[in-house]
DNA sequence: ATTATCTATAGATCTATAGATAATGC
DNA sequence: ATTATCTATAGATCTATAGATAATGC
C-alpha cells in the first residue's frame, strides 16, 4: 500500500492562521446558531464543529454572546452596504419619479440576490438573522446593524408615495421585512403545505414575486 | 397594627388545584419561552415565577419539551378553531364570489381579534408562536396544529384567484404568514424605526391594513 | 518574543428521579 | 387512598479562568 502524503503543511503566517481559525469559528456558530439559537447552542458544539478545544473560543472572544454577536456583525455590514449602494443608485436612476416597486427591487431583489449567490454560508446566516429577529434581544442587533438601509428605502418609498401616510409606509415596511425575514428562515414550512409544489429554499422564486406583491399591497394602502 | 387576615384558604376539589396550577405552570412557561425561546428557559425559572418547586413541573410534565409542546398546543386549537368558523362562514356568504381581501380578512382579522381582546396571555402566546415558528422544529408544530385552516383559506383563495396559479397563491400566503408572524412577536423594532409613530403591539393598526395590503399583493401576481 | 492552542479544573447550573410529606376524597 | 407538593440528590453539562505547551516571528 502507498502511504497517503502527508496533508501538506501549508505554511501559514499567524494572521493568516487567526484570520482562518477564526472564520471557521464564525461559520460554525453561524450555523449552529441558526438552527438553535443563542442559548441552545453551547461553545463546546460550537468548539466541536470546528475541531478546537472549547477554550480556543475564549481566547477570540470574550463570551459567548460576544461570539453571537461577532457572527450577526460579520456578514451585516455587506448586506446593509450592498443595499445601500443599490437604493442610491436607484434613487439617482429615478430621479424624481421613484416607483415603490423600484426602491422595494433594490431594497429585496439585492438582498436575495446575495443569498442566492453566497451559497450555503450566506443562507446560514439567513436564517440565523430571521431567526434574532423576532426576539427581543435580537431586534436591537437589527437596530443597529439596519437601520440606514431601511430608512433610505423608506424616503424613497415616501418620495414614491406622497399621499401615503408615513404611518402607512412604515407599517408596509413592517410586512416587507416579516415576509422577507420568513423567507430567509427557510422553515421548510411552505415545502411541506404546499406539498412540494414550492420549497423554502428557492428564494427565485420569492425574488420574482415579492417586490412585485409588496409594491401592490403599500399602493392599496391610501385607499 | 391590625394583621393582615390570613389569606382565606380557598377549598379547592383536587381537580379544580390541578387545573389551576397547570394553567399557572403553563403561563409562566408561556410568558417565559416566549422570551428565550425553548432553550433559553430553564424549568427552575418557570417554577421560580410560579412559585412552586422544580420537580412539581416533572410531576405535570414528561420533561422540558413536553411542557413547552403543550404550551404550543393549550392556544392553537382555539385560534384555528375560530379562524376554521370565520372561513367556513364567510365561503358560505361569499357563495361563489368569494373575494380575497374577504377571505383574509377571515383568516387575519379573527385572529388579531382574539389577541386584541385576549390580553397578556394571549399577546405572550402570540409572541411564543412566532418565535417557534422560524425554527426548524417549531414549523412542524405549526404544519400539526394550524395546516387544516391554512388549507382551508388556501381553497378559497383558489376559488377567489381562479387565473392564479397554485405557486402564486401559496408564495403569497408565505408572505401573509411572516407579516403576521413579524406582527405577533412584537420585537419593538418598528417602533424604534418609525421614532414611536408605530406601536408594536397596535395591533388594531395591523388589522386596519393587513388584509387589505395583502389582498392586493395576491391581485398583482397573476400579471 | 509573541501568538495560537491545549490541559486541567473550579464553580455554577440544569434536568430528572426517588422517596417523603401534606393535603383532599370517600 | 389518592393526589399534590416538597426534600434530597445523582449525574451530566456548561461557562470561564489559570497556566502550560507548541508554533511562528524577528
Amino acid at each position: 500500500m502507498v502511504k497517503a502524503a502527508p496533508a501538506k503543511r501549508v505554511r501559514r503566517s499567524k494572521a493568516e492562521q487567526r484570520a482562518e481559525t477564526l472564520e471557521q469559528i464564525l461559520d460554525a456558530a453561524e450555523y449552529l446558531f441558526s438552527l438553535q439559537g443563542l442559548h441552545g447552542v453551547t461553545l463546546r458544539d460550537v468548539a466541536k464543529r470546528v475541531g478546537v478545544h472549547t477554550t480556543l473560543l475564549h481566547y477570540y472572544f470574550q463570551d459567548k454572546l460576544a461570539l453571537f454577536e461577532a457572527v450577526f456583525a460579520r456578514r451585516a455590514g455587506v448586506t446593509s452596504g450592498l443595499r445601500m449602494e443599490a437604493l442610491d443608485q436607484y434613487a439617482a436612476e429615478a430621479g424624481d419619479k421613484p416607483t415603490v416597486e423600484g426602491a422595494l427591487r433594490a431594497f429585496l431583489d439585492t438582498d436575495l440576490d446575495l443569498y442566492i449567490a453566497g451559497g450555503e454560508a450566506w443562507m446560514n446566516y439567513g436564517a440565523f438573522g430571521a431567526r434574532v429577529s423576532n426576539t427581543p434581544e435580537g431586534a436591537v442587533l437589527m437596530d443597529v446593524h439596519f437601520d440606514p438601509v431601511v430608512l433610505k428605502l423608506i424616503s424613497i418609498l415616501k418620495r414614491a408615495l406622497p399621499d401615503t401616510s408615513e404611518e402607512d409606509i412604515f407599517w408596509g415596511y413592517h410586512f416587507v421585512t416579516g415576509s422577507l425575514m420568513n423567507t430567509l428562515a427557510r422553515s421548510g414550512r411552505i415545502d411541506r403545505l404546499s406539498g412540494g409544489l414550492c420549497r423554502s429554499d428557492d428564494f427565485m422564486a420569492v425574488k420574482k414575486r415579492m417586490a412585485k406583491f409588496m409594491a401592490a399591497g403599500f399602493l392599496a394602502l391610501k385607499d
